[in-house]
DNA sequence: AAACATTTGTCCGTATGTATA
DNA sequence: ATATACATACGGACAAATGTT
């Protein structure tokens, strides 16, 4: 009988693992607030699991810095600034502008393809105003690049920026619309980089479309 | 009575934190050699401690990306490749750059004297053959400047290639000095561009100062 | 194919430490 | 200043999962 080779992953996710995705969707949705404190027999019992699962999950909050532990004492949710803003973006804007040279070096025309269609999918999200599908599209575009650069270390960091932008957007901006047609033009010049295998310009391109936003941002607030 | 104000810090760190310095140290040095696999009861009697902090030390070492963990199976000490060198250099070019950038128009001139002090002890430490001082003090000039550029974000990434880039040198070099003249030179731009808050000149001289040695390595192996 | 051995995953009791009254 | 309450830190037992004989 054949079976679907690509089923739903069957994640049997650990107590540990869905404490941690729980934990991280709630800090970024501002469920749990900046401030807040956490405490483990609490969040044990609502989750249905043991202390044990929520201490791990915590330890690892902590290492992505989205919760502050003060041992022995207590342990809360990171506070967050609109200032950090600058810190988040200037600093993911160095790392996709290194994915994206090295991805500009060994992309090939497929590839290329497939990020074409991400970004119309980012378009129509932009025009009928769909934040999230918008958010979800532009970080796909940006993870696929990632993939090509075949670097864990920047890959890894960028995921844990990721989280960081999220939050910020959801405590600061409540879910309203960030991304603009221009970063969509942007996006468009870093695929024609990609074409002519011109990582300089596509590195270029890449940060440009990490900074302009961050500046809009930050007038914003 | 009078008590020694700054005395070697009151760290009463707690199991988790011995087992993971512990458990780092073993990786970087190559006591705990790349793909040997991790039992998390082994380590907790040498260590004299329960299994409990061990392994949330394991958890904190997966996320570092020094083991990496089989759910139910087994966990293993990372591998590591040559051909990493690259990832993790060129990495941290792009973050230590961001760096030397922001640090660059907000430094003032007693933190450029500390600056020429630190390479000053790094020029020393090369010319009488003591690469792991020498390691130190390189180290040391670039967290400084990290701090200088108040980027939580940048400075926690680069901790963490720092760990990364020590254990290839142990795995790989053996100890052998990698640190050249050209570096300490290369430091001196650095700061020369901060004399001038030249952020862009020390971001790129910043970028070199990593770039180079990547390749001399590379070649080396 | 099934029972076994090994290792990871989870639970919960207890000790330790910190802050508040 | 002492006691008390509360949350974290750790330990050890048990359960589940995986690979093997």
């Amino acid at each position: 009988m054949p079976v679907p080779k690509n089923f739903v992953s069957p994640v049997r996710m650990s107590a540990k693992e869905r404490a941690l995705s729980q934990l991280q969707r709630w800090i970024i949705d501002g469920t749990l607030q900046p401030g807040e404190k956490l405490i483990d027999a609490e969040l044990a019992e609502s989750l249905g699991v043991s202390r044990t699962p929520i201490r791990e999950a915590f330890q690892l909050l902590e290492v992505q810095g989205l919760v502050t532990t003060h041992p022995g004492k207590e342990t809360k949710v990171t506070e967050i600034e609109k200032d950090d803003i600058f810190k988040m973006y200037s600093t993911m804007a160095a790392l996709q502008a290194l994915a994206a040279e090295a991805a500009a070096k060994v992309i090939i025309p497929e590839q290329i393809e497939q990020l074409r269609s991400i970004n119309q999918e980012f378009s129509s999200a932009i025009k009928s105003g769909q934040a999230y599908q918008a958010m979800e599209a532009d970080e796909q575009f940006h993870n696929f690049i990632l993939e090509l650069s075949d670097n864990p270390y920047a890959a890894s960091f960028s995921a844990s920026l990721q989280i960081h932008i999220r939050r910020f957007k959801y405590v600061f901006l409540k879910q309203s619309i960030t991304a603009t047609q221009a970063s969509v033009d942007e996006h468009d010049s870093i695929i024609a980089a990609f074409e002519k295998n011109d990582s300089d310009r596509a590195q270029a391109m890449m940060k440009q479309n990490f900074i302009r936003p961050m500046q809009e941002l930050h007038d914003l607030l």
